[in-house]
DNA sequence: ACAAGTTATTACGCTCGGCGTAGTATTACG
DNA sequence: CGTAATACTACGCCGAGCGTAATAACTTGT
């Protein structure tokens, strides 16, 4: 019904972090650590832990992540479908911004 | 010399709002509240004062954006080279984000 | 078996960007 | 002249972001 207002939902501030966390769930659940490495590799930058778990939980309250069990002490998150489709609409805005920026900067 | 330090610089936290207004000098200067109206078209959402002069404020003392001096009781600012280099980065990095992000979601 | 290093997370607290609200002043319009 | 739109300034709270430190388990070398 408003399924839609999902796709407006604003992740906190802008969240950088939280949006290189959802960008790394992408592809497949990972804990902690792991995203951290992949951030680094992905965005050229690594998020310390208070950033990291902080987001986290934030993310989680939104319903964008959810936490699996684990046996040992890890903590692994998953995309919820919920959690793709606001990265998916985020991503897709960020394209439209970073076109027009391009245009803009080109016509100047 | 050190040119190249100037891309990574970091608009602090992320800076969504700088990053608008970044964007929205990229076609020409403009005043305080002109910016806010392209942002609300250009990003669907209008910022508050404190939110645009507070961002207006940092970004010039980065020097990243310059005030221009006027007849009226407008303040016009333009984008100074500085700020269009880091603008382009910033948006390349932004684009580069976001075609990861796609291709995970699209791979998983 | 032990020290050293890596993995993985929790805990804590500060700072400043984001943002809303309110107020001020000027211009525009009917 | 009153109302609306324009264009800011001032103020202050809140919490995301981020660093630091502590903790603990697992791994590896000697």
């Amino acid at each position: 019904m408003k399924r839609k207002d999902d796709d407006l939902i604003d992740l906190g501030r802008f969240s950088e972090p939280a949006l290189h966390i959802l960008i790394s769930l992408a592809d497949g659940p990972k804990h902690g650590y792991a995203m951290t490495e992949d951030i680094a590799a992905l965005a050229g930058k690594r998020p310390g832990p208070g950033t990291l778990y902080g987001a986290l939980t934030r993310l989680e309250q939104m319903g964008l992540i959810e936490r699996l069990e684990s046996d040992d002490r890890r903590n692994p998150y998953r995309l919820t479908t919920r959690g793709a489709r606001v990265l998916k609409a985020r991503l897709a805005a960020l394209e439209t911004l970073a076109k027009a920026g391009h245009k803009r900067l080109a016509s100047a």
